[in-house]
RNA sequence: GGUAUCGUAGCUCAGUCGGUAGAGCAAUGGACUGAAAAUCCAUGUGUCGCUGGUUCGAUCCCGGCCGAUACCA
């Protein structure tokens, strides 16, 4: 029976180095690269996502990266569906791929799939989207309540978003949303390595601070303005934009606007490491493409071209650096 | 060199008529199943500049020292 296929998943805070010690372990193992970053899907968004630059994306072949326009519905469930069906493609070309990204809840999906669901009705979701802006959260605690007082029970009930969601699925399907969360790990035909690349705090958090210094000398201000219009789509509900809207409204200063990028870039690191550190089957190591290695290798991951790894040990000439 | 003011959390500051202190911001921890760079919850982290004195007890009152700022020379 033939060795199954192996998925490596490299994640990480943002800022870290995933982009580049992703490419360079996916060089040496001659695959390709998936991306599970939520935002470097759309097209239109480059600078402030910090996608991948055009030689990168020429140094090894990606796919989902700038995949989608800003106006394109697109969501987890997809992405799993999608995802799935080109890892049984590259999978036959290929023993592993690298998945990489920071989107926790994305990688998840793929690599422990989502409880199957119907799509949701969009006439549903704006009809309770009102309800709650006009009526208040108690309103749609109510709803949830009578219609699936199991998950009331369980649900953080301060959480607008997890009402919504859960009243979005009774009201379309009819049965309680709880009903369908059976939260049991799909199978999958591959195996998983995990390996989170973290730094010292304080040093992801120069990182950061540098970072959008750079993407501000490089002209984010001009991409965030371009779509300024658009400002209401889910996509643009992104840090780096966002408080970007907030100073072509006039409410914040251009130099306020770059502090606040910073600061909620660094809130969005943390939450990021606080989901990962959740899943104690990630293995943690610097953003080092040596490392990296060796942590795959270490793993017995056979099959997945470990001839061609070590033929890489003691080559240390590439490091990760932007992410 | 002289005079004055100030020195309290990572930052900006409040406060204690003497009983070891609290706001904002920053930060930290957590949650998360179809919006996830989203959304939500929780948390004060401190030799109160140093050193003597008075006092049962000093971050607070007094002296000295150090540092900062302003003004005068």
């Amino acid at each position: 029976m033939p060795q199954a296929p192996l998925l490596i998943v490299l994640t990480g805070p943002t800022a870290v180095g995933k982009t580049s010690v992703a490419i360079e372990v996916a060089r040496h193992l001659q695959c390709d690269i998936v991306s599970a970053d939520s935002r470097q899907f759309y097209r239109e968004l480059s600078i402030g996502t910090a996608a991948p630059t055009d030689d990168q994306l020429r140094a090894v072949k990606h796919h989902f990266v700038g995949q989608l326009s800003l106006e394109d519905p697109y969501d987890v469930s997809k992405y799993e569906a999608e995802v799935l069906d080109l890892l049984s493609v590259l999978f036959k070309k290929n023993p592993c791929v690298v998945l990489t990204g920071g989107s926790g809840l994305y990688l998840q999906a793929v690599y422990a799939g989502m409880d199957s669901l119907p799509d949701s009705d969009p006439r549903i979701r704006q009809q309770l989207r009102e309800q709650f802006e006009n009526e208040g959260i108690a309103s749609i605690r109510q709803l949830l309540r009578k219609l699936d007082p199991d998950y009331y029970s369980t649900v953080d009930l301060a959480n607008p978003n997890r009402i919504l969601r859960a009243l979005e699925v009774c009201m379309g399907t009819g049965a309680p949303f709880s009903s369908f969360r059976k939260s049991n790990p799909v199978p999958r035909n591959f195996n998983t390595i995990k390996i989170g690349l973290d730094l010292p705090r304080a040093e992801l958090h120069n990182r950061i601070n540098a970072r959008v210094d750079q993407m501000i000398a490089d002209g984010l201000v001009d991409e965030a303005r371009h779509f300024y219009s658009l400002r209401h789509l889910n996509a643009l509900n992104t840090v780096g934009y966002k408080e970007l809207f907030d100073f072509f409204d006039g409410s914040i200063s251009l130099e306020v606007a770059i502090e606040k990028i910073k600061t909620n870039t660094r809130r969005y690191a943390r939450r990021q490491l606080t989901w990962f550190r959740k899943d104690k089957e990630f293995i943690w190591c610097q953003p080092s493409v040596n490392e990296v290695i060796e942590c795959i290798i270490s793993l017995e991951a056979d099959g997945c071209r470990s001839d061609l790894l070590n033929e890489q040990r003691g080559n240390p000439e590439t490091e990760g650096q932007a992410d």
